[in-house]
DNA sequence: GGAATAGTGTCTATAAGACAATATCCT
DNA sequence: AGGATATTGTCTTATAGACACTATTCC
C-alpha cells in the first residue's frame, strides 16, 4: 500500500515526506473477565495531580524492535498487567481523532481481550479489576477511556450471542450454568437454559469431561471445549436479550 | 488513548517523546459497485517503472487540517476518485507492520465503501473499474492491496447475509430481483427469491414506490428504502449461501 | 422428606428453503 | 399462443423460547 508511492501529495509532504504521513498511536486494551459471576474490566491505577486515583486502561505505544503486529502491541501491553493466558484478543477499532492528544491528531487501536474466570483476582502492581455495571466501569476512567470500553462492551454484547465467546470467559472446565452466567454478567439479561442447552450441546462443540461439580443439589456435568480452541459461529441470535 | 500518560515509556522515548509514538499511517479504501450483475471494485491506475501499468487502492494520508476523523480521511480519499454518493462506508481493520514499508512500521486502516449500481461507470482520471471475480480482482494489485480487498470482500460477504448493505448496492429504486442479483455478484451464489421476499417485504423496510420495471415479461415492482436509510439487521444467516 | 439446582419432554413461534402453481407482461 | 420473468401458496426443516416435569444430590 501507500508508502512512498502515495498518491495526493502535498508540497509539504513531497518537500519533508515523513512529517505529515506519522500520528500519535496507541494501542489501547480493554480486558473483561467474569469474577464470581460479575463482569470486572482490568484498569491501571495511578495518582492525579489532585491526589485522586486515576483509572486508566492499559495502553501503549508500538515497539519496532518488539512488535510484528497491532496484535503483538496489544498483547504485549496486557502481559504488563496480567500474566493470565489470554483466551481471546480481537481488534475492534481505530478512533483517531485532533482533540484526543494534545500534542495533535493521533489515533487509537482499540482491543477487547477475554481471560478465563479465576476465583481470586490477583494482579500486578497499580492493577486493578473494577465492577461493571449497565455497560458502565463503576469508577470513570481517564480521558476518553469510557468511550473505548463501551465500543469493546459492544462488540462483546453482540458476539457473544452468535459466538462461543462465552466459553472464553470461563474456566477450563465449565457447567452448562456457567455458561448462563456469563450471559448475566455480559448482557444483564439471559437466554432460557433450553436454548442455551440446545446450541452448545449440539454437534461436538463441548466435551462432557466426566467430572462433576457437586454442592447441596444435584451435580452438575462439567463440560470443556472441543475442536482445538477455534472460535465457532451460529446463524442465529437469541431474541430473549435483544 | 495515550497522550502524555502513557504507561511504559522507554528512555529514548522520555529523551525523544515525539518519536517512538508515531508511525506512517495510510487509509485505504476498498470500493466496491455492482455494475450489469458484476462486482467492481475502484482502482487507480499509474505508470510502473517498467511501464507496465500498476493498479492500487485509493489511499492516502491523514491531513490534520482537513479530518476531524479517520471515516473523513476515508471519505476525502474516495471522493478523490468519484463523486458518487457514497451509499455506505465502514471501518474493516487496521493491519500494522515492520514489513509493508520500507520506510519503518507502518500501519493501514482499512474501509469498506458500497456505492449505488449505476448503468455507466464513469471515473476520473487514472480511475479504473476492474471486475472481482471468485474474491480476487481480475487484475493484480500493488503492494499487499490484494490482501486489503480480501478482507473488506470478507466482510461484505458477512455482513450481507444479515443486513440490509443489498440495497446500498442498488440505485435509489430497485426490484427484489436486483436484491438477488447483488447476492449473486458478491457471493456468487443466491438465496432462494422465497427468502429474499420474505426478509425484504417484512415490516414497512421497503415502500413500494408504484412503478415499475418493464421488459419482455410481467413487470416487476419497483421499490425504495423506508426508515431514512438505516442500516439494519436481521437476526438469522442464510443457509443456502454458506 | 424438602430444598436446591440439573436436566428432559413437548409444544409453539418464526423464518429459511424447496418446489409447484399462478400472474402479467411482451412478441 | 408461447416465452420470460414476477409473485404467491404451501409444506418442510431448523432452532429459539415457554413451561411443565423429572432427576439427583445434600441436609
Amino acid at each position: 500500500m501507500t508508502g512512498r508511492h502515495s498518491n495526493a501529495e502535498t508540497k509539504a509532504e513531497v518537500e519533508n515526506p515523513m512529517s505529515l504521513s506519522t500520528a500519535l498511536i496507541s494501542v489501547d486494551v480493554v480486558t473483561f473477565q467474569v469474577i464470581n459471576g460479575q463482569l470486572m474490566l482490568l484498569v491501571k491505577e495511578s495518582q492525579g495531580t489532585d491526589g485522586k486515583p486515576l483509572y486508566m486502561l492499559p495502553a501503549g505505544r508500538i515497539e519496532p524492535r518488539h512488535d510484528q503486529s497491532l496484535d503483538d502491541a496489544a498483547e504485549r501491553q496486557l502481559r504488563m498487567y496480567s500474566q493470565q493466558t489470554i483466551s481471546h484478543l480481537e481488534q475492534v477499532e481505530t478512533l483517531g481523532s485532533p482533540d484526543r492528544d494534545s500534542r495533535g491528531w493521533s489515533l487509537t487501536v482499540v482491543y477487547l481481550a477475554l481471560l478465563s474466570s479465576i476465583k481470586t483476582s490477583g494482579t500486578c502492581q497499580n492493577t486493578r479489576w473494577i465492577k461493571v455495571t449497565d455497560g458502565t466501569p463503576d469508577m470513570p476512567l481517564a480521558y476518553d477511556h469510557n468511550k473505548l470500553v463501551r465500543k469493546a462492551l459492544d462488540r462483546l454484547k453482540n458476539k457473544i450471542q452468535y459466538s462461543s465467546l462465552p466459553v472464553y470467559l470461563l474456566p477450563e472446565e465449565f457447567t452448562l450454568s456457567d455458561i448462563q452466567t456469563v450471559f448475566a454478567a455480559v448482557l444483564e439479561k439471559t437466554p432460557p437454559m433450553r436454548s442455551i442447552r440446545n446450541r452448545f450441546l449440539k454437534e461436538d462443540l463441548l466435551i462432557d469431561t466426566g467430572h462433576q461439580r457437586r454442592g447441596s443439589n444435584r451435580p452438575a456435568a462439567l463440560y470443556k471445549v472441543n475442536k482445538n480452541s477455534q472460535t465457532w459461529l451460529f446463524d442465529r441470535l437469541y431474541l430473549s436479550t435483544q
